[in-house]
Parts: C-alpha cells; structure tokens; sequence
DNA sequence: TCATCTAAATCATCAGATTAATTCTATTCT
DNA sequence: AGAATAGAATTAATCTGATGATTTAGATGA
C-alpha cells in the first residue's frame, strides 16, 4: 500500500478508508497519533494539498478531495515550462496524440445535451469574434476541447487535456493570435461540431487532425519571453483589436 | 511566470536561472533572503523534493535536478490506486493509447545498439523463463517497453511510460501471471523485435497491438488485495513456481 | 427573518534549540 | 606515500512552544 511514496498524512488517509469529504482530525490530534511533530506533518500536508488530495482551511480543517489528476501534472508542467519554453510544444504533442486516440470513443459517449452545448459554443465564438472590437473566444475553445472527452471515464486522460489549457495561458498565446488564425480555427470547429452531431465520426476526426496541424503552423507572434514582436503596421486592423483585449 | 503555482522557493529557482545541478543557499540564508521562515520554506521543499525538482542532503544542500515528468506522474496515480484500484486499467488504457501514438516515431529513432539491447532483452527473458525454476522476466519487460521509447525527444511521454511500470509493480501483477500467458507474451516481444530489426514498421505495430490485447484479457489470478486466489491444484507446474519466486 | 457581533476551533507562521546526517580535513598508522 | 580513521564543520531534520489569522458556528438583537 502506497509503496514509493512517503507520507504519513497520505498513509494515514490510506489506511483508515477515508473517502471524498471525509475530514482528518486537527493537527495537533494528528501529530499524537501518528508520533511525528506538527511541524513535519505540515510538511507533507503542504505536498497533499499542492497535488490536490486534500482542502484545508481554518476552522474547517483537512478534508479529502475527489481525485484529480489534473493538480500533479500542472504543477509539474508549469514548472518544466518556467524552466524551458520549448517543452510546451511536447507537451502539446502529447495531448494531440491523446486527444486524436480518444476521439471516437469519447464521442460516442456525448450525450444530446453535450451537442446542444458543443454548437452553443460555436455559435458564442463566432459572436465574439465578429464582435466589435473582436474579442477571443478563449474560454469557448478551452470549453469546446474538454466539452468532447468530458464524458471519458477516464481521469488520467482529463488530467492531461485540462493541464493543457492552463499551459497554453501560462505561454500567453491566448493573447496573441492574428484574426484569419482564429477565424479559420472557429471554421474548423464548427464543421467538426456539426460533423459529430450529423454522426459522422470519419469526417470530424479528419477535421480534427487538419485543424491540429492549423495549430502547429500558426504565426509565431511572439518572443520568447512572451512579448509580440509582430511588427503594428503589417497587422490588420482586427487583430490590432483583440491584441488590446484581454480574453473573456 | 509560474502563474498558478505559489512557491517562493520555485520562483528561486526560475527567477535566479538555476540550472540542474546548481545549488541553493542554505535554508538559513533563504529563509533571511525570501523573508519567510524556515518551517514555511520547508513546506515548500518537500513538495519541490517530492516532484523531483531538487535534491536534498545534510551539508550538501539542496540542488536543481533535471526535469522528470515522472515523480509528479507517479506520486499522483500511486495515491490514486491506494484509493481504488480499479484506476489500473484507466492508466493502462492511457499508456497503451500513447505506446501505440509514439510507436512510429520512436522505432525511427533507435540505433543500432538500442536494437542490439532489444534483442539481447529478449534473450534474456527466455532464458529466464526456461530457467529451473522459471523466473518472471520483469524488469527485461519493463527495459524492453522503455527502451523502444528511449529515443523520443519529449520528458512528458516519457514520464507517463515509467510511472505506468512504477504502478504495474505496486499492483503486484509482476507476481502473479501464469507461465503460458508470460511466453506467449515474450514470443509477442520477439516477433516485435525481429519486425523492427527487419525495418517492416507496420508490422512490427500491428504485433503490438495484438499483444497489448493479450494482457487485457489476461488471466485474473488474483483478489481485490493483491493475493492469489487461484486453486494451487489448477495450476499447471511451471506456474507454481514462479509463484514461489520474487521476480529478478 | 435577517443581519451583525462574538467566540471558539483550526490552520498559518514564526523563532529558537537540539539532533542527525553528510562531507571535508587532518591525523595517524602502515 | 598512501590508506584508513577520527574528528570537525556544515547543513538539513525534527521538535517545541508561542502567537497570529481565518473561518465557522452560535448568540444576540433589530
């Protein structure tokens, strides 16, 4: 039982069956019990809560969170992308891999109303960009993504999709992307939308791969601490616009 | 930078350029330069210790390790089988979906003397298995998965891979597998050896996916604690003796 | 019923002291 | 000179006790 990892606290969790909302005893019980002082059992309750098994707050104390494993890869990921950039890419390589290998079984799974919500999407994107200023659809894409495997039973999976989003704000290419990227973006998501609600699986996993490959081409208007570089004057008006919003 | 993670230690590191191998002054003098107290910064630490990030000794210090996917990746999924073991085949599930994304791309990448160690694995795994008593080729099992993959340039796929292993052996599954599953397996292995060596990619694919079937559907010879139920009088001879030995 | 105040529980943080582990260094022995 | 050993210095590891901050629950009053 959890061999590898040292923990009392996790041990203690462990052993005792506790489940989702279960609370730990305070501290200052825990520390007698388990024979180690507060001071180090914070140690490893601080380890607990940065991977996201437990909430703890004053008063309330120490309760056991659902798993997830989306705390554990994000930190570890933004922490390799504090360090070297380059490494979002293979991560994104990574995710689009897994997002391509799920596809047609997370699919199959959605539900009526998750179609509804997917072309809803769709539609509140295409809104936003041809607003006026133009705005980012970024929550809708975020949304879009996780919305198709939201359905997978799968929480390793989840993890990995999630973790992307919150890279891919951590790099700021949210905030710099040109109008005709996004727009032949929303294009593609549309017609996959619209494909996996026609129920024909082949053509959205095609759209899927083709509007991947969209994404690896995309202009590299930054550098690479993060700041646009593109030149103001050769940029079109619109996406001067959305370069002065912050996503919404 | 490092948005979504607080750690003053870690934003040490990123903002003063730490690379692997560097070292961090003491404590002490942390303690005095980032104004929080030792017991604060040593919550910090072990989370850092637990992801990997750094290395800790007595009158070493603590110094900057090369990035691993792996820790944060294993730490997480061994809690999480702690809790319910059922999330095996969840990871399995994900694992066998990234082996087989990469699997083109890493056979590409192998040199000759990755291709010499394959082969020499699988000679190996052979002459344990037609040892008296058979042995359980474990850990030529895990060299020969990870080696295939040892070539890709991406710490993310990489990390997932190992700590797929790292749960495999905390299920105990190493220990109780029958020997006719075991040798169908490692002729599965020898054949995907002999099509990489013989440069026919797509066969040596087409193998891997048979032989991942293989260990879905793979003898259950064991309770929900890890322990094997099989009826002794079942099992054939060589089966029992494996039973008997701690893989090596 | 609602809002506000009060008190208790619990985590949060700190400072100091002691202990243990590790590495370096100097000495001693062969 | 070289190897083994003993001791010293550095640093993390752990504990204790004290104080502060936050959240919740309950009491109080309009």
């Amino acid at each position: 039982m959890l061999r590898g990892i040292e923990s009392d606290l996790l041990e203690y969790i462990i052993e005792n069956g506790l489940r989702t909302g279960d609370r730990l005893p305070p501290l200052e019980e825990l520390s007698a019990e388990l024979q180690i002082s507060i001071g180090k059992l914070r140690e490893q309750l601080e380890v607990a809560r940065a991977l996201g098994f437990v909430e703890v707050k004053p008063r309330t104390g120490i309760r056991v969170s659902p798993f997830s494993f989306l705390p554990a890869v994000r930190f570890s990921l933004l922490y390799a992308l504090a360090q070297d950039r380059k490494l979002f890419d293979a991560f994104s390589d990574l995710r689009n891999h897994v997002e391509f290998a799920f596809f047609r079984e997370a699919v199959a799974l959605l539900t009526d109303e998750d179609l509804d919500h997917l072309q809803s999407l769709v539609e509140r994107a295409f809104a936003k960009l041809e607003d006026h200023p133009p705005r980012i659809p970024h929550d809708e894409h975020r949304e879009l993504h996780l919305t198709i495997y939201r359905r997978l039973d799968n929480p390793f999976v989840k993890g990995l999709l999630e973790a992307y989003w919150d890279a891919y704000e951590a790099e700021g290419l949210s905030v710099f992307s040109d109008y005709d990227y996004l727009h032949e973006v929303w294009t593609y998501h549309e017609r996959i939308v619209n494909a996996i609600v026609g129920g024909d699986v082949n053509e959205a996993y095609a759209l899927l791969v083709q509007h991947t490959k969209l994404l690896q081409k995309r202009p590299q208007a930054r550098t690479t601490r993060g700041r646009v570089n593109g030149d103001a004057a050769t940029m079109d008006e619109r996406t001067l616009a959305l370069q002065q919003v912050v996503p919404s």
